[in-house]
This record gives C-alpha cells, structure tokens and sequence, in this order.
DNA sequence: AAAGTAATATGATTTGAATCATACTGAAGA
DNA sequence: TCTTCAGTATGATTCAAATCATATTACTTT
C-alpha cells in the first residue's frame, strides 16, 4: 500500500496502524483498461485500493444512461460499504492499466468486528462518507453545471494543496463525474477559461483566479 | 421507543436488543410545526427517533432553491451519522409539532464503541446508508419525474405492504424529496392518474396497476 | 359560518442543458 | 510514417422541466 501521503479519498482517514493491517491481507489484483471489476447484483468479494491506474464507480439507468458516481485514483479506495453487503450495487471499470489491492470481506470483517478501535475509525469514516454523498447530492440537484465545475476545480485544489491541478482523467470523464454531458462540460470550461478564472491544458488545469471561482460556486 | 412494527426506514434494521439500549439514554423533545431543530454547522447532539410528528431533512442552495433529502415520520431516525462529525451538515424542521428521542452523541459513542456487536451492527445500518444514498443519486440524476414518482409508490407500497398507500406528508413535499417543482409533481401525478396507474386522493394514492407502474421505473 | 391560509391544479412562457452534427487535434498503434 | 482513434471543441436544434401566473379546492382557525 502507499505511503499516506499518495493516498487519497476518504481512506486516507484511517489510521496507519490499521492500514498495515489490511495490508497484510490484501491481495493484488490485475486489470485492463476498459475491464469491469464488478456489475450490480455480483456478490460482493470485498472492497478494493488503487495501487496504481484508476478505476470509474458508475450506476447506468436501463436506456444505457451513465452517471460516474466516483474516479478512485491512485491510493484512493472503493466499495468500502460492500463488506455489509450481499452484492456490488453498481459499476467498476478500469479507466487505465491497473493494479488494485483486493480486501476480502471475510478477512476484513474479523479485522473490524474484533477489534473496537479499528470498529470505531471504520464507523467515523462510513459515517464520513454519509455526509459527503449527502452534499454531493444537493449539489447535483441545486447547482449550475458551472458551479459544479467550480467547486471540483476548488475542491481538487484544496486536496493537492496547489492551484495548478493534476486532473486524475481526461476532462470528458469528469463531465459525467460532474453530472453532465461532456458537451456542456468544454463549453462551461471554456466560458470559466474566457473569463480568465482558469486554464486548462492537457491533463491539468490553473486556477487564476481563486476567489472569483469561489464567488461562482455560491 | 415505539414497537418495531412502526419504525420506518433503516433505523428498523437494528437488533431490539440495542434498541433498548438507546431508549435508556434517549431524551425527549417537542417540536412545533415549522420549528427548526437545527441548521448546517450547528455543533451536533446527537441522533434523533421521531416519536410522533414529521421531521423534514433538507439542503439548501444560497440562492435559497432547497431539496428534501428525507422526511422522517413516526418511528424513523434521522442524522444517524452525526455522533461522528463535529457539526450537522443539513437543516431539520418539523413538518407537524412533533415529539422526538434525542440519542446524545456522547453516550451514543460510549456505547457503541464499548461494544463489538452493537458496532457491528451499526457498521452496517452506515453502509446500507452510503449503498441507498448512491442509488438515490444514480435515481435522481438519470431517471425522469415521472419514472421517479412511480419508484417512489411502489417503495410505498412495498413499504406499507399495500396498494393503498398513505402519503408521509403532503403531496407538495413530496415533489421535493422527489427532486422536482410541486407544479412538475401534480402534472405528472395527473398524467399517471390518467393512465389508469395510480388514484390519488388527499393523503392516500391507491395503485391500480402495479405492472405499468413498475415498467414506467424501467 | 366566515375568513384566511395551505394545498391542489393547470395554462403559458422561458430557458438551460441534452442532443445531434461535425470538425479539429494530439496521442497511440500498425 | 501513416493511420486510427480518443479526446477536445463548437455550432444548431430540440425538449423537458422550471418558472411565472392564476384558479380552485380543502383545511384550519376563530
């Protein structure tokens, strides 16, 4: 597993103490890009970290509809509720090459249901991760596509402590990230881009001006 | 605490036992209609089981547009994952004057994190939390009104374990847990209505044909 | 019973984003 | 190197739902 630092998401929060842990069990695994780690309705092995490559987490409606639900990037996590649960209730492919580690539910279960701390740290962090779908919920429903753009420019900013951002995929993928199509995605992006807030270029974006890009947001 | 027959929601899932348990540190409050309980940042008390009333759980954009994320009625829980965060990240108002438990977060944690089962069981209540919240996001974002209200009745339905449905609140409130205007919710109740799917009738829907309604959620 | 308010209901209009269409660009593969 | 394909980019059009406007009906409350 990587350092803590190269970790990202909300594992990060876990203790090192229990990280190694879970280390000792996980077991590496291989994918494709464009391989599919899991459909809805498979029975859920366990949930998984990104060693290296990264992996889209998507629901689809029956007309073949799309929304990516998450991007778990290097060091990131996914499928931490699948322990609790008798399937995987959504999509996982393999936006690139990848290596994952695979934390099986069995092993993980004796871990957490043994040991109160370890109980304690994983109830603060599902509970973390109510709150933040919560938020991600009024913000899919209540904001323009352009605050919405803002505020993942603000919140990538804030997670790699820099104004210069390394997108973890290329811009069409966050447009579904984000709720929209990825039409509306360049033409948003460009209007912030006209309006001087940012810059984008390949797989990076520069913020140029951050409290304008915060005022959008509200 | 009432009996398990009347909780609602995911709360119901947890075993009588640990029911119990909350009932010996569970505080009363009355609430007023309209009151408000409490608001984003506030410092978090704890959880809370409505005992008679209607609690609304909602988020709000600056621009004041809000949408309903729950509506707690008789025996169901609401901000179950506060006791792990330092403030409450939503508003929560009464929709009636209401009478709820108040489950302090101190001696919520004190007894959850001193035992191993009960923090197991609570481990799961979060992750089935994070896996509805995920699908209530995939349902917002890529079904129509339409398709989302005919979801809704027949999770009523299954539910309340009838055809004829009671309504939670009324059906205005509804239209924004659904995510829509009140006009969208009564035009396309209407058009459902004309379909010979559904009957509605002041706080009770009755559903004539449960077939078509479940191929619309398709 | 009257008055006032909240909920239900619908019509007309606007609008923001999806969709459809097409082109350009740059990276990966043959 | 040439070809192919994925990603980026924009224009034109459509469309569904929000918004604005206004009634009507059903509850409270006095």
């Amino acid at each position: 597993m990587e350092a803590a630092g190269k970790m990202a998401g909300i594992f990060t929060q876990l203790s090192p103490e229990y990280r190694q842990q879970l280390e000792q069990i996980a077991v590496e695994i291989g994918l494709k890009k464009g391989q599919h780690l899991f459909a809805p309705g498979d029975p859920s092995r366990g949930f998984y970290v990104v060693q290296e490559g990264a992996v889209r987490i998507y629901g689809m409606s029956l007309q073949g509809k799309e929304i990516t639900q998450e991007i778990a990037g290097q060091g990131s996590a996914f499928a931490l509720a699948s322990p609790f649960s008798a399937t995987y209730h959504c999509f996982a492919e393999a936006l690139a090459d990848s290596r994952l580690y695979l934390i099986k539910k069995e092993e993980f279960l004796d871990l957490v249901t043994g040991d109160l701390k370890f109980a304690a740290e994983w109830m603060r962090l599902l509970s973390q991760m109510v709150i933040q779908l919560r938020r991600r919920l009024v913000d899919l429903t209540l904001r323009t596509p352009k605050a919405r753009i803002a505020s993942y420019l603000l919140l990538l900013s804030e997670m790699q402590n820099s104004q210069t951002l390394t997108l973890p995929v290329p811009r069409k993928e966050l447009a579904t990230l984000l709720g929209m199509t990825h039409e509306t995605f360049y033409r948003t992006a460009k209007d912030l881009e006209n309006e001087g807030l940012v810059k984008f270029s390949g797989h990076t974006a520069a913020i140029m001006n951050q409290d304008l890009l915060a005022q959008i947001v509200e």
